[in-house]
DNA sequence: TTTTTTCTTAATATTATTTTAAGTTTACTA
DNA sequence: TAGTAAACTTAAAATAATATTAAGAAAAAA
């Protein structure tokens, strides 16, 4: 991870420094004219922002960044603390405002919490399997440019499975989780939905890895 | 835009409404508890969180979002000022903190930006999907140079599934997020929605893309 | 107020999924 | 290896979910 410190103040840009230099890979830019170029480049993680500097400052930075796309997260950390600095800020599209002094901890946590975010690995919600992927969002299980399409408790199944993999699973479990154990359906169902499954699966050829243990259930695994 | 503020003081809640009432519509969850339950509904653009709450705090209410794969994103409110409540806070998985008393403008800017970060929506008001553009101050849909009219919930189901697109939006999330969900409407108004939505959309060859998932809900993809 | 537009309801039509059931195959056991 | 029980497969029937329409109610605009 690359974070950006655009700050004319060397001393401080290098205390700033010393805080996140064990989690994050630093590049300095001393004006606000080199902190352009180097963030157009966008390699950064995050980008710590100075306002008063020469030449262009931090809000003409921000501007001249977001004009121009780059859409880094940017953290604004200043002395200016009043809120029409602190609105301007925001309103430039910064992410984040800290008034200086600052204190270490909460700028390590204030800068986690935007990378994290903006990292938007957030909203994924995926069980894989080999190079199949269940996406539980769209429900749609994929593998490379193929796509199958399981039909609702077909899908519940294969996620139970997968979800479980290794380990059996009794029809009575499956039952019990897909169908509601007060359903009044016959337990002929589950095989009917083994069947449809593997059908399905035999498509991408993951079919194998579907076994019926006699007796007992099923199991997913290699 | 649905912000949910979780607070058990019944008039601090009335005063951060006041503030953001403007831009947004307001739910409140009175304790941790009840603010699990609404926020797990996933219809938000953000939520207000409050600490010291009895029965689940704060930091609670937040791990048990995180932990159930809610990630929308929190700004944490409390009178709690010190860099370990922070840190904790942070840590827990909030995206932005702000100690009591708060000034009005810092708490819209601040909130402004976490919504703008979360949605990855830095361009003016428009949500686009391949050549369709929503333009959310016009409320208009625009293709080139067709254009469809929208009625308004029509306009508003529309802008929730492009912006949620590849994933599953159930009736109950449409419902709850449009409606609101003490609504008295018959739930079957969204299927009724669903296809004059449609209807429009075919004149733009576009109806291709909002596809029914049956027994969960619709699904704005390619 | 009148007119127009949007919203809601409810009845009907359509479509997809689920279930049943009967025949077939497979695996285990005596 | 024949007999038996379990699992598999298939397709038709039943059921449930969704789509569509149109008419009436409500809300907004004129």
């Amino acid at each position: 991870m690359k974070v950006l410190i655009i700050e004319d103040d060397k001393i401080l840009a290098k205390t700033v420094e010393q805080c996140i230099k064990n989690k994050y890979d630093v590049d300095h830019a001393y004006d606000g004219e080199e902190g352009v170029l180097y963030a157009k480049q966008e390699i950064y993680d995050a980008i710590i922002l100075d306002i008063m500097m020469p030449i262009m400052n931090g809000y003409e930075v921000l501007n001249t960044l977001r004009n121009n796309k780059i859409y880094t997260p940017v953290l604004i950390l200043t002395a200016k603390d009043s809120i029409s600095d602190k609105v301007m800020g925001f309103r430039s599209g910064a992410d984040d405002y800290l008034v200086k002094p600052f204190n270490r901890e909460e700028l390590i946590v204030r800068l986690e919490a935007l990378i994290r975010r903006s990292q938007g690995n957030y909203t994924e919600n995926i069980i894989e399997f080999k190079d199949l992927k269940l996406d539980l969002n769209s429900r749609k299980a994929i593998l490379g440019k193929k796509e199958i399409i399981l039909q609702g408790k077909q899908f519940d199944m294969l996620e139970y499975l997968i979800s479980s993999k290794n380990t059996i699973i009794t029809k009575e479990q499956i039952f019990d989780k897909i169908w509601g154990f007060n359903s009044e359906t016959t337990a002929n169902v589950i095989e009917v939905y083994a069947s449809g499954l593997r059908k399905e699966l035999k498509k991408i050829g993951y079919d194998k890895y579907l076994k019926t243990i006699r007796g007992v259930g099923y199991i997913w695994s290699e």
